[in-house]
RNA sequence: GCCCCGGUAGUGUAGCGGCCUAUCAUGAAGCCCUGUCGAGGCUUCGACUCGGGUUCAAAUCCCGACCGGGGCGCCA
């Protein structure tokens, strides 16, 4: 059986382990080499004194390349002077994968690596615990959202990703090319989820990939990001939708820092449970409170990434993290959503993290008619969106639901600067390699 | 798409018309060293994104291309 750096205690003192892993450096003193040996869970040190080792063993250390996968069969020995504790006294050492010189990049370089180099060369960004440990609590997260919705009666579900129309609109679809039919990759499970609504799976959720073209150069923009999508039927409201967000979200951090702790340390990142029950900031008070804050904005226009921002910080000055953002302007959102009688506004909300929105949902426009007009309204084609609107037109429940990034609730969570920190291999519209 | 900025050894940088045969660190190759953990000491290696132009002279100034960074719009 293979040990790693993880599973040898003082159980396995003096007795003779086999570990495999990266030969992140070596230390050759002359009379004495030590060979820090990096695996999943972190490093060990094997020490080779000359005069204890076999001449082939000693060689082999001496002359090994960095970052080199090895195997090292030897004995644990206790030791004060390392500090697990012990080391490897090694009786038999084999290169499974040797490493060209020089590296692309350095794995533990005294020099920092740009950007660009990193995500070029990302099997070997992804060497260093701190770039890994990110996709340990990413899967965690991904695990902990199934766990919530199952118990909550969701049903995870699959929707085409190889679609005829897009969601909102065509300007921010991929073409492709469908057995010569124009096609798109779906920018949202948006349409399938809602028709879901009408068939008695009355709850359901997906996490899955969405893609979009926009144009988009920032921090906080993918062209192919994971969506984490829900839908619920019988609501009686937006407030049940948010609720069960809510609910998610602290259930999810609260785990991540139970049973993600030991990727959270890897990471020197400390995560703090948001301050719950998120507080209800209309938009209409949303504006005012960054309009007092001294920020140019008309009732009506977006807040914009700088008035998010502001509201964000207004927010965590009174100890909110995560808040929601109410009631949009109906005209900023897309046909689905229903309208607020006798107001400009919709039912519709944002949750943000601060400073920063990570989900948008709401409720949506379930009568057949109202759709329509709302759809024309927007200059869209109902007779294009006709798959669509028959299964709202023979018995559709009143429903709403929500889509959240899950890179950027990972992103703010742990504090990254970047959503592509949070993605092993970002796409964004210079990226489309590696 | 718009605005600003940048591309120098494997990596990260200094230099910004002649003192450049281009700085420093890291790395790589080699040698010395029995307790390293940012090991130490010595030697060696290795670069001006590409194409035009200005000039006696271009890494340095100008134009274009390609690539990248920051911000905005849009959104998850």
């Amino acid at each position: 059986m293979l040990y790693d750096s993880r599973s040898i205690t003082a159980n396995e003192y003096e007795k003779e382990v086999t570990v495999e892993g990266w030969a992140q450096e070596v230390r050759n003193l002359g009379g004495i080499s030590f060979l820090i040996l990096r695996d999943r869970y972190g490093v060990v040190q094997v020490t080779a004194p000359k005069k204890k080792i076999a001449p082939e063993v000693m060689q082999a250390i001496t002359s090994l390349a960095r970052e080199s996968v090895v195997r090292v069969t030897g004995t644990v020995k206790p030791s004060a002077q390392v500090k697990a504790g012990y080391e490897i006294i090694p009786s038999s050492l084999i290169v499974t994968g040797a490493a060209q010189t020089p590296l692309p990049m350095g794995v533990v370089d005294k020099v920092d690596v740009e950007t660009e180099t990193r995500f070029n060369h990302r099997y070997m960004d992804l060497r260093k615990p701190e770039v890994r440990a990110v996709f340990e609590i990413k899967s965690l997260t991904m695990r902990l959202i199934d766990e919530y919705l199952a118990d909550n009666g969701f049903v995870e579900v699959f929707t085409p990703k190889l679609v005829a129309s897009g969601a909102e609109g065509g300007s921010t679809l991929f073409k492709v090319d469908y057995f010569g039919k124009q096609a798109y990759l779906a920018q949202s499970p948006q349409l399938y989820k809602q028709m879901l609504m009408s068939t008695g799976l009355d709850r359901v959720f997906e996490i899955g990939p969405a893609f979009r073209a926009e144009p988009s150069d920032t921090a906080r923009h993918v062209s192919e990001f994971i969506s984490f999508d829900g839908e619920m039927a019988h609501i009686d409201s937006q407030r049940d939708v948010m609720a069960m967000i809510e609910g998610c979200t602290q259930f999810v951090i609260a785990e991540v820092k139970e049973r993600g702790d030991w990727a959270l340390r890897a990471l020197g990142c400390d995560v703090a449970v948001p301050k719950a029950p998120y507080p209800v900031v209309s938009y209409e008070k949303a504006v005012g409170m960054v309009q007092g804050a001294g920020f140019k904005i008309e009732l009506g226009e977006d807040l914009g990434t700088e008035g998010e921002k502001l509201l964000g910080e207004l927010m965590v000055q009174d100890g909110y993290e995560m808040y929601w953002i109410a009631e949009y302007p109906e005209a900023a959102k897309p046909f689905y959503i229903m309208e607020k009688e006798g107001t400009p506004y919709s039912y519709s909300f944002d949750l943000d993290y601060k400073g920063q929105e990570i989900s948008s949902g709401g409720q949506r426009e379930h009568r057949y008619d109202r759709l329509v007009q709302r759809m024309e309204k927007m200059q869209l084609d109902p007779k294009s969106f006709e798959f669509y609107l028959n299964a709202f037109a023979y018995g559709m429940p009143a429903h709403g639901g929500w889509g959240l990034g899950v890179e950027r609730m990972v992103q703010k969570m742990l504090g990254l600067s970047n959503i592509r920190e949070t993605i092993l291999f970002p796409r964004d519209r210079n990226r489309l390699v590696p």
